[in-house]
RNA sequence: GCUGCUGUAGCUCAGCGGUGGAGCACGUCCUUGGUAAGGACGAGGUCAUGGGUUCAAAUCCCAUCAGCAGCUCCA
């Protein structure tokens, strides 16, 4: 007889040798049904796996984490089964689950298409409705390798030579076999709902000096539902997708002529940009920080000081030749922050310096992962650098985290994740600065992410080597991450460039900087806005707030009227004089997304009223013009 | 940078060896229309760029540039 602990804390004794899945049937019926997999002793194992002794179990159901966790695993086997099928010699890599799906890597000469992907879903159909049973078996480390080696599958032999353990598990669906630590589910038939999504190419154990193989991106749910509404998400980010937002709205755009990565601003993105920008300042100034302006481009020296050219020369633009002196153009705008603090000597008393700047930088991205908006060569980064003293560092950092948290929410942020990036234990030779300066810096954070009730997970190892470091996601309307402000502290720049304060001792003591952004850069932001917002931005940031349609022309010096008093309160507003019938012109003022829509014709003349139609609510009647104002001045006023 | 795919009118795309097409947008004219597309006519292209194969290339091949999906990277 074994005993078995249950999650619940009860016990129960059964024959030796009983298999999780009968202990989860004769707990419940209903369970047996639902059980996937279990866990012996915390370890996740098979229904099929035998309890031999004593020992605490749960079982993992459908409808949890864990259970998609497994089922998503057996359909990455069963891909690979399809695949086998299909093209007999294909070189397995490796299948696992990720986030939302699973993928499977193949090293095979033929280059995979989207119909071979059609093709491949409809054998993994075939082998579901085969229903074939998941079957493990365990071999000695020695004997599993030269079964890989007789099957001609290079990569799992390279994979068998790192497990440590003398034995090797497999696991077989029919004819076909993989290496696998498992556990799987019972039968082919437990799949109900599956997609392929994508096929890329992916190196083996993702180095670049490794081949590469194919990889195929698919996902699996419980239902049909469930994967439906999955699909119908992947549809909703695509039509969230910046790119084509920024075009079809006309924000931006990317020239060929004129380099990959680097961005044309149109007149109203960069209105959108504008607002932002001063809107940033404003906070800024609110909060006793002032703004620098600084070059793009600096002496090669400066760099070879600040320590950017020795670590990250790959990462630059190569140095421009002028009057004999090689200059670069700017990755970061710390150094010239550094060499304007050097312009004086700085009393304790001064401190903190709080200087922000909207700083243009270039960096030099590898092509292949530049990205829209979201990963650009030449980029406006929303810097500011923080001088002050020890003492001051944790009031700082509370000080950033609450702007941070301020311009978050008002561009309609409310959720984010939180990490504390800290140095990794036993290491400390890989970084620069002294343990006490370490310790109190990363106290300093720590105390003020406590302050402010924040939750977080601490990043051990994940410092940078000049400093600790809060990153905070955030988390836009349909649930993507983003990365949201940035702070570092640095210990590097103030050595290098010897900066310092005369203390209330008399003496020079080092400074203390924080580098830091809230919105990182302004090109990524108004990418991540428009994904966030599907293009329907807030009154407040819309490059055009309303727009006037005439219905006739008869009516167009009265649009023209109402537009002059609109313009004289600062808004956004245009006249659309198309000679198009009311409804063409309805549409497409819809279709850019703007606000409002103030229809005036023969109704509207003379009682001072337009006609409003609203992006969200649609048709709401006529309004006297000085009602709308009034109640779009306090939409713009809430950011709403 | 790597693997695969793509580049045809302002946009979205069809054409895939025999000297270029559609819809929308644009222009002119007609129409003066009340909450998501009125009509007619017209203008627009060295088919990304540079080579090659061929009697003949948008179409096939190579290179470059740019984009897309990933991988790798992101101070």
């Amino acid at each position: 007889m074994v005993k078995i602990t249950l999650p619940d804390g009860t016990k129960r004794e059964y024959k030796n040798n009983i298999t999780i899945g009968e202990v989860a049937s004769n707990m419940d019926s209903l369970l047996g049904e639902r059980a996937l997999a279990g866990k012996a002793g915390g370890v996740p194992v098979d229904l099929s796996h035998p309890i031999k002794e004593d020992i605490s179990l749960s079982v993992i159901t459908e409808n949890t984490e864990e259970g998609l966790e497994i089922l998503r695993h057996s359909a990455a086997h069963i891909m690979a089964q399809a695949v086998s099928r299909l093209f007999p010699g294909v070189k397995l890599g490796i299948g696992p689950t990720i986030e939302n799906g699973f993928y499977y890597d193949f090293g095979l000469q033929h280059s995979l298409s989207e119909e071979d992907l059609k093709k491949i879903e409809e054998e993994m159909a075939r082998i579901i409705n085969e229903d074939i049973a998941f079957e493990r078996t365990e071999l000695p480390r020695d004997i599993a390798m030269k079964k890989m080696e007789s099957l001609c599958q290079p990569f799992k032999v390279e994979l068998i030579k790192d497990i440590e353990d003398d034995k090797v598990s497999f696991y077989n669906q029919g004819e076909f076999v993989d290496l696998c630590r498992g556990p799987h589910i019972q039968r082919t038939s437990k799949i109900k709902a599956f997609k392929l999504l994508s096929v890329a190419g992916a190196y083996w154990r993702g180095k670049e000096t490794n081949p590469m193989l194919q990889r195929i991106y698919g996902t699996a749910f419980f239902t049909q539902t469930e994967l439906n509404k999955y699909l119908k998400f992947l549809e909703e980010a695509e039509k969230r997708d910046h790119r084509k937002i920024g075009k079809d709205l006309d924000l931006f755009s990317f020239h060929e002529e004129g380099g990959s990565g680097l961005t044309f601003w149109h007149p109203k993105g960069a209105r959108m940009r504008n607002i932002i920008e001063n809107f940033w300042r404003e906070e800024h100034f609110k909060r006793g920080y002032e703004i620098l302006y600084s070059p793009h481009i600096a002496k090669i020296n400066l760099w070879k000081t600040s320590g950017h050219w020795n670590f990250y020369r790959e990462s630059m633009y190569s140095p421009i030749e002028v009057d004999g002196h090689e200059y670069i153009l700017k990755p970061m705008n710390c150094p010239f922050a550094v060499l304007i603090y050097k312009t004086k000597l700085h009393s304790y008393r001064d401190l903190p310096l709080r200087w922000g700047e909207l700083g243009t930088v270039y960096r030099y991205e590898r092509s292949g992962v530049l990205h829209g908006l979201l990963r650009v060569r030449g980029f406006t980064q929303d810097d500011a650098h923080i001088f002050c003293t020890p003492d001051q560092l944790e009031s700082e950092i509370l000080g950033v985290i609450e702007l941070g948290q301020f311009m978050l929410s008002s561009f309609g942020f409310n959720e984010y994740e939180i990490e504390l990036s800290v140095r990794g234990k036993g290491e400390k030779e890989k970084y620069i600065g002294k343990d006490d300066v370490w310790e109190h810096a990363e106290s300093a954070l720590k105390i003020a992410l406590d302050k402010k009730g924040l939750k977080y997970t601490r990043m051990e190892g994940e410092a940078k080597f000049y400093g600790p470091a809060i990153d905070i996601k955030v988390k836009d309307a349909i649930g993507r991450g983003w990365q949201g402000p940035t702070i570092q502290v640095d210990f590097n720049l103030p050595e290098r460039f010897d900066v310092n304060y005369v203390g209330p001792d008399g003496f020079h003591h080092r400074v203390v900087m924080v580098h830091r952004t809230v919105l990182g850069a302004m090109e990524r932001f108004v990418g991540c806005l428009i994904e966030h917002y599907a293009g329907d931005f807030p009154l407040w940031i819309a490059p055009i707030q309303m727009r006037i349609l005439p219905i006739t022309d008869a009516h167009i010096d009265y649009a023209k009227k109402i537009q002059a008093q609109l313009l004289s309160k600062n808004f956004r507003v245009e006249c659309d004089m198309n000679s198009a019938k009311i409804n063409y012109k309805i549409r497409e003022g819809v279709l850019e997304k703007i606000p409002y829509l103030l229809i005036v014709g023969d109704k509207e003349i003379g009682s001072n009223t337009v006609s409003v139609r609203s992006r969200k609510k649609g048709n709401e009647g006529t309004l006297p013009v000085e009602d709308f104002i009034t109640n779009v001045e306090t939409e713009i006023r809430e950011k709403k």
